[in-house]
DNA sequence: CCTCTTTGATGAAACGTTTCATTAAAGATA
DNA sequence: TATCTTTAATGAAACGTTTCATCAAAGAGG
């Protein structure tokens, strides 16, 4: 059997308490029983345990992440981001998908697993959505990452905006606007809102220079690659050129891109596409995108999580990132 | 504060231990008291804590999937697989990305915070190559998928055989043939050796019929698209047509198509493509490709582990999959 | 030398459960 | 009616820790 505490305490011919303070470097302890006490965890291969340890102390040095999906690379970026920051602090993190009706009801037990490390943070997830009563059931730390909540702490880019700057760019082209988008009705529940936002602001910028998005150039499909090139295969066959199109996310604009070079026609002067992220491979194929800072937002929502949870109860913080138009050679030069 | 098992017991009039047989539906409960208790459980609004639950009962009904990176389609359908299967028992799972010497060094503690679930899944993950000892710190199931260990229950796909299949397909074909893989040495001890072995396979192929995969046709590279449109752009810069070109994954066969497309060449005539994995968008590019079974695969291993945990004490298992070849457009017809 | 503080260690209670040995009550058998 | 089973409930111990109140020993001050 794993040796416990008593183990280490009995070969090393001191108390249980004391043990317990060499565990957590509590001072007050002297030098020649911590030498003891180490050499008998040492010898025994002694290593607390974890849930033992958060009963009494309802600690767990663990932060519990939850996402809607895992296969998009944002969230890679976003995690990577996110370990960054708790490796400063020997926290570690466990990772809980939220894509199904199941998943939902089990997480609203406030005692659920996930529930017991000592901080949340909620990635692209609107609580007020998710859960009954618009709050997620724990009353531990909770912080929203590219979601935003005016009950949670929220750390997101400013997505209006975002799209503002994609419309900007592409009214000065010639030709009609198309929009591809993420349609979030199916899934309400899961969805996090950014894509309505990103749509809203490019809306905006069109309307200021009295244009218009019209219905039928507006397309809405799930989140991924090949519905986008279906989506863009099916605008190809019957747009009046030049056509200038606006995909609420990288991937989306792929999908895009994909459908343009299969048709022989030329991105950039008679197809312009534009995305949103900024992920690594977009400037490889020449994408003029949006670029928002991911790894950023994991990081600072994660310093404002280990904050919270080493009692920081200041009020409400909000942190918003501003997205930046990267022009690349899709919208021409 | 939350209520506990006491107030439960305390407000339903009975003992301790009658609740504890209540919320594991132990049969030698009085109806009425049953009835009390529940009642009481739900008048408080009552859940039991997992962790308490785990000090004596050593049960978590938790399973801890660990996998290499987050952001590939691959365990999304995985993963799709493995809950489903979790579903039917009420089991729920976490997941833990292994992707760092930090990570490495948290997870080879016997009692690391995973290992407190009652199996582990390894995905694409090999355990001799990951820790000390070449074997898994923990006495719980583990169960293996996309990789395969002679000390562990693997469920996997034929990889050797699938490489042959892509062989022999492109070898009927004329032109110079290309390999395009990851490059699993940098990272040794977070490979699975999957890659590999699909080479072996399409070199075998390619013995068997006098042929010969010469070094300069060979590129290793990240497993990602935009590394794959790069090396496809340069192969395509200096071939002589037509060109056959094997990608040990659909997403870096992506990225050949990609740069097929980009350079106005003729993708199935003048360049040959073909795949591995059969992603949701390969038929939509027309790839050809290997298709493995990876939702049934991530079903099969969870079957198994949970077998395992239910006290399945029977010899190793080993479950490997068929792949299959999949002809589409981009090897012509 | 006596008292007062400080330092470090101890033992026991607590965290929220399960489980086991025990007991009480009820039913069955003769 | 007396004994034997069966059923259901109880109380306490256990799981592996932290923490708190207590205590003993050592050092400081007069």
């Amino acid at each position: 059997m794993k040796p416990s505490i008593k183990d280490v305490a009995h070969l090393a011919g001191v108390s249980l308490g004391t043990v317990s303070r060499v565990l957590n470097n509590n001072p007050k302890v002297k030098p020649e029983n911590q030498q003891k006490v180490l050499r008998a965890i040492a010898q025994l291969g002694y290593h607390p345990n974890p849930f033992a340890r958060s009963l009494p102390s309802n600690k767990t040095h663990m932060i519990s992440i939850f996402l809607p999906l895992m296969s998009s690379e944002f969230y890679g970026y976003l995690f990577e981001g996110i370990d960054n920051e708790l490796s400063n602090v020997w926290y570690d993190s466990s990772i809980y998908p939220v894509f199904s009706k199941r998943r939902l009801i089990s997480y609203s037990n406030p005692n659920a697993f996930p529930y017991q490390s000592d901080g949340m943070l909620f990635v692209s997830l609107i609580p007020e959505r998710l859960f009954e009563g618009g709050h997620v059931p724990t009353n531990k730390p909770v912080v929203l990452v590219d979601a935003f909540s005016d009950k949670y702490d929220s750390i997101y880019v400013d997505n209006v905006n975002g799209g503002y700057l994609a419309g900007k760019h592409l009214i000065e082209k010639p030709g009609e606007i198309y929009l591809i988008s993420i349609g979030e009705e199916r899934n309400v529940e899961f969805a996090s809102g950014v894509f309505g936002k990103r749509r809203r602001g490019f809306e905006r910028a069109l309307e200021e220079a009295g244009m218009h998005l019209m219905n039928s150039h507006v397309f809405e499909i799930g989140e991924n690659f090949w519905e986008a090139l279906t989506v863009g295969r099916k605008i190809l066959q019957k747009a009046i050129l030049p056509v200038n199109i606006f995909a609420v996310c990288d991937t989306l604009a792929m999908g895009i891109v994909e459908a343009v070079k299969e048709s022989g026609l030329k991105l950039g002067i008679d197809v312009r596409v534009i995305g949103f992220d900024d992920l690594k491979w977009s400037e490889k194929i020449g994408l003029t995108t949006v670029r928002q800072p991911i790894m950023e937002m994991g990081k600072k929502a994660t310093t404002i999580l280990l904050d919270r949870i080493s009692r920081d109860t200041s009020p409400r913080h909000e942190v918003c990132f501003k997205p930046k138009l990267i022009v690349r050679k899709s919208t021409g030069r």
